[in-house]
RNA sequence: GGGCGCGUAGCUCAGUGGUAGAGCACACCCUUCACACGGGUGGGGUCGCAAGUUCAAUCCUUGCCGCGCCCA
């Protein structure tokens, strides 16, 4: 039996319904296990996130193909969880305490870390619950957390072994340092922007006397960082540079400090460039600590003149004079910083050469600086100009690891999808550099390795294992640093599943996992690091498949961000539209590479297609149409009951295809096509005062195949549907069978149905051409009838009077007098009407399509007389313009006719 | 500088080596007993520009113009 369905869909009504009971019952994962796994790991999100619409684009497809697979009978298996974010997180919780007057450095790192713990049991995790409003059928039962002591303890355990393995190693480098968060960070969370900065050149006088050829007694170099050269250790020129052939291996002494630094030979210096000559400061500069390293400073001897907070401090040499000590690098807060003493100083001291422009008088104008645009590193959590900064780390071998990932996407064990991220993947990967992973902060995976008195390093999963490797007598200082949370991460789909116990039955069984889908933001981030810790690891790609979606993007086309205030809110979006019509939205508009672009009135209008189906049931219901009982297609005998069958067939095949592709915008359209045009505009229209048994038991079924596919595009109005067709409490959709129609496409129901439709849209059109009321009921003649014609006709008579308003159809010729001329196919109606149309209208209605087929035959019988083409086309293409050609030569024949008969 | 992607109807987007489609918007008609969040009909595109390959190019190649992203 049916329940009665409200009159109108309120989507707001089911959803919260239907995802408590579907959770409650343990649908989501529901025992399988004997079935064929399918496996997703959902990429944690921040403990401290919400729902964005980047998540609600992500989460929707991975929701379409876990309901799909498990639909289809698998055990799908799709993990859950939040990752701890390391700086995200202690950001917060910093953030609290400094409303509070307080920090964190006034507590001890144990309260600390348990004030983090605190925030993230009360507050933490928000997002949880909003990816429940999306309909998400994730295993809520198995949730984690990067930082649960399971996945802590695998974190340990790889850190490790790699560190056995010799792939993570210490280091003493420059690395990329967050001066506001007082931690380094990894090259993949540095943003370069173009800022508007200044270019000063200075002169460095030659020591002991020496000249340039050209009688100079200095070098000029030009910096955007001049506060620096107080930790300058070398000039560097072009090894082919005549103009400073004669003073390499000869000193300069730098004006401030005083410092005799070497003039060094090195091809990084680009003669081109200024006045070829560039002074190196290898502790505060990328390029430079290597021409340092060539000119033979091992990196414990680079001077170092910046602290952890970018202020001034001494160098080793002590040579920094006290003025400029415990300044900032450069103006801050309103407070001018070392390098604007710098630059005052080195002017007072007749050491800048000015930069010269000429005004509009021609007049010479002197500036300090030149203007220019500077490439400038930011920490994307801190938002502060990054300091490149000599500190001891751990960097772990990424180059090596890179490897088993780089060939297995060669060899196809990892299909990245879509495939034009391959190359990226490739140019990143091959070009990968250390990859820092240490962290100053609290809050994290703490690294597992304790100091000895001499520096000695022991790495081991626990203080007492280090202890043991020590001896006894040692003392041992644990490092203070926590590791990269995305080291954490790219053990997911792996360590989720009880890796590192290789017997765990969800490893054994979900690993590797069916597929991950991320957004191409965190490819390199995530993505790539899952695929080297995963193969090194587990010796097995993390997944098969890796699809990458774009981003959402507002309506204009901008980028959404806090800052522009043009965010979206998904919610909001639920909350207007409901959850179905968003998440049909996303599936839409994903077509493969592209971005898509937030379109409010497409949403609508999925929600108006949500209303369309709960209507269509409605009147169904009304008319006894229930539950469908078999997975196969009910026996048929009408045309259209089979022609509806195989449509379904069809449609199948089709959205079947799509998701085999993850082509989620084909799938969303095959079903959307299917249900709105075929089953609500012809199917109902034409079943319409006609339920008999069949029909009714045919239509049930279509109706079931409909829910049934498009449950994993719309889980919840689909469910609320399926439900009130009959009583199936325990046979809820969510975990119902995916369609297995067990039929084909009948051609002749097909072709007679679309006969029908032919004729009704043919009427239709010339009726609302010639101005007659779309009800007015009129007789048709149908001289000489085609024998297809002839069929349709007889079987449909009550489908024909109903949806084209032909109350009878006559087999003769019409009577003399005005009338319209409707072809279909071959045959050709008239539909006589005596005083009701107006003659010239029919006359240019028919003359407009006459000039319409007229021209296509013509352009036919050009490409058919060009013998190239008929004798070098493929034999479809030939066979198809020579049916258009005699289809469009029959029109005019037609056409011509009729006009003829008007007068 | 290197790499990638995009430019198709007013808007947002599909698409195919044989001369183009959807949704929305628009126009007209319809108070038809599932639905006006509806039904019907229709208008609208030199498929960025140019050259090449081909019997045939919106689709392939090259160049150019415009837009975006990533990396250095």
């Amino acid at each position: 039996m049916t329940s009665e369905l409200s009159k109108t869909f309120d989507p707001a009504a089911i959803e919260q319904r239907w995802y408590a009971h579907w959770e409650a019952s343990g649908l989501f994962r529901p025992e399988r296990p004997d079935a064929q796994p399918f496996t997703i790991v959902n990429p944690p999100p921040n403990v401290t996130g919400s729902l964005h619409i980047g998540h609600a684009l992500d989460n929707t497809l991975q929701d379409i193909m876990v309901r799909y697979e498990r639909l289809r009978g698998k055990d799908a298996l799709w993990v859950v969880g939040t990752d701890h974010a390391g700086i995200a997180t202690q950001m917060v919780v910093e953030r609290q305490l400094e409303e509070l007057q307080d920090k964190r450095t006034n507590y001890s790192r144990e309260d600390f870390i348990s004030k983090v713990w605190q925030w993230k049991e009360e507050s933490g995790g928000t997002i949880t619950g909003q990816l429940r409003r999306l309909g998400c059928s994730m295993d809520w039962s198995r949730e984690q957390f990067t930082m649960d002591p399971h996945f802590s303890d695998a974190v340990m355990k790889v850190f490790v072994d790699l560190y056995n393995d010799g792939l993570i190693y210490r280091d003493k480098r420059l690395v990329n340092w967050d001066p506001k968060l007082k931690t380094a960070i990894s090259d993949l969370e540095v943003e370069t922007q173009e800022l508007k900065g200044s270019f000063w050149h200075f002169k460095y006088p030659l020591a002991d006397g020496e000249t340039l050829a050209d009688g100079r007694n200095y070098i000029e170099v030009a910096t955007t960082r001049p506060e620096t050269m107080l930790a300058d250790m070398a000039v560097a020129v072009h090894p082919k540079d005549e103009r400073y052939a004669s003073v390499v291996g000869k000193f300069v002494t730098l004006p401030i400090t005083g410092r005799r630094i070497p003039i060094v030979a090195d091809e990084h210096a680009d003669p081109e460039l200024g006045s070829g000559a560039v002074k190196i400061t290898p502790g505060h500069d990328f390029n430079d600590f290597e021409v340092g390293k060539r000119a033979g400073f091992a990196p414990g001897e680079m001077l170092n003149m910046l602290d952890g907070e970018a202020n001034v401090c001494q160098t080793s040499d002590e040579l920094i004079p006290d003025e400029f000590l415990g300044l900032h690098r450069f103006r801050k807060e309103k407070l001018d910083g070392a390098r604007e003493l710098v630059v005052q100083r080195l002017k007072e001291q007749g050491y800048l050469i000015p930069h010269v422009t000429k005004n509009k008088e021609g007049e010479e104008e002197l500036h300090d600086a030149e203007p220019r645009t500077i490439q400038t590193p930011f920490g994307d959590r801190g938002g502060v100009v990054i300091e490149p900064w000599l500190t001891d780390q751990w960097y772990v071998d990424a180059e090596t690891l890179a490897m088993a990932p780089l060939a297995a996407v060669r060899s196809g064990e990892i299909e990245i999808v879509p495939k034009s991220w391959e190359k990226t993947f490739f140019n990143w990967m091959e070009n990968i550099q250390p990859w820092c992973v240490s962290r100053q902060l609290w809050w994290g995976h703490q690294i597992p390795a304790w100091f000895g008195p001499d520096g000695e390093i022991f790495v081991a999963m626990t203080e007492e294992e280090a202890q043991a490797k020590a001896g006894p007598d040692v003392i041992l200082m644990r490092d203070n640093d926590v590791l990269d949370t995305w080291f954490s991460s790219a053990l997911w789909p792996f360590a989720t599943l009880g890796w590192p116990d290789e017997n765990a039955p969800l490893y054994q069984k979900h690993y590797p996992n069916d597929l991950l889908i991320s957004g191409f933001d965190i490819l390199f981030f995530w993505d790539a690091r899952m695929a080297m810790q995963g193969m090194h690891l587990t010796g097995k790609a993390p997944w098969k498949r890796l699809y990458l979606h774009g981003l959402v993007r507002a309506a204009d086309g901008q980028k959404m961000s806090k800052s522009k205030g043009n965010v979206v809110d998904p919610l909001g979006l639920i909350d207007q539209y409901g959850a179905d019509a968003l998440r049909f939205f996303m599936a839409a508009m994903e077509s493969q590479g592209r971005d898509i672009k937030m379109d409010d009135k497409r949403v609508e209008g999925y929600r108006n297609f949500a209303t369309k189906l709960w209507n269509a049931t409605r009147f169904c219901q009304a008319n006894g149409i229930g539950a469908s009982t078999t997975l196969a297609a009910p026996a048929a005998t009408s045309a259209v009951n089979r022609w509806i069958i195989g449509e379904v067939v069809e449609t199948l095949a089709k959205l079947d295809q799509a998701l085999a592709d993850l082509r989620f915008d084909a799938a969303a359209n095959t079903i959307y096509h299917f249900v709105w045009d075929n089953f609500c505009d012809w199917y109902i229209e034409l079943i319409k005062g006609n339920f008999d048994e069949e029909t009714k038991v045919v239509a049930g079924w279509v109706l079931d195949q409909i829910l049934v596919m498009l449950h994993p595009f719309m889980p919840f109005v689909t469910e609320e549907l399926w439900s009130k067709q009959g009583d199936r409490a325990d046979y809820p959709l969510i975990t119902a069978k995916w369609p297995e129609p067990n039929a084909a496409v009948d051609a002749s129901a097909k072709a007679e149905v679309e006969w029908l439709i032919a004729l009704t849209s043919a009427l239709r059109a010339a009726k609302n051409e010639l101005g007659i009321p779309p009800g007015a009921k009129l007789e048709a003649y149908l001289a000489q009838p085609s024998p297809a014609a002839k069929t349709v006709i007889a079987g449909n008579q009550a489908a024909i009077e109903r949806i084209t308003r032909i109350s009878a159809v006559h087999f003769e010729a019409a009577p003399a007098g005005p009338g319209m001329q409707i072809g279909v196919g071959k045959d050709s109606f008239v539909v006589p009407l005596e005083g009701l149309v107006d003659i010239e209208a029919e006359k240019s209605r028919l003359t407009k399509a006459l000039e319409v087929s007229a021209k296509e035959a013509k352009s036919l019988e050009g490409r058919l007389g060009n013998a190239n083409f008929v004798d070098r086309a493929k034999p479809e293409a030939v066979e198809k313009a020579k049916a258009d050609f005699a289809h469009h030569s029959a029109e005019v024949e037609r056409i011509t006719a009729a006009l003829g008969r008007l007068g």
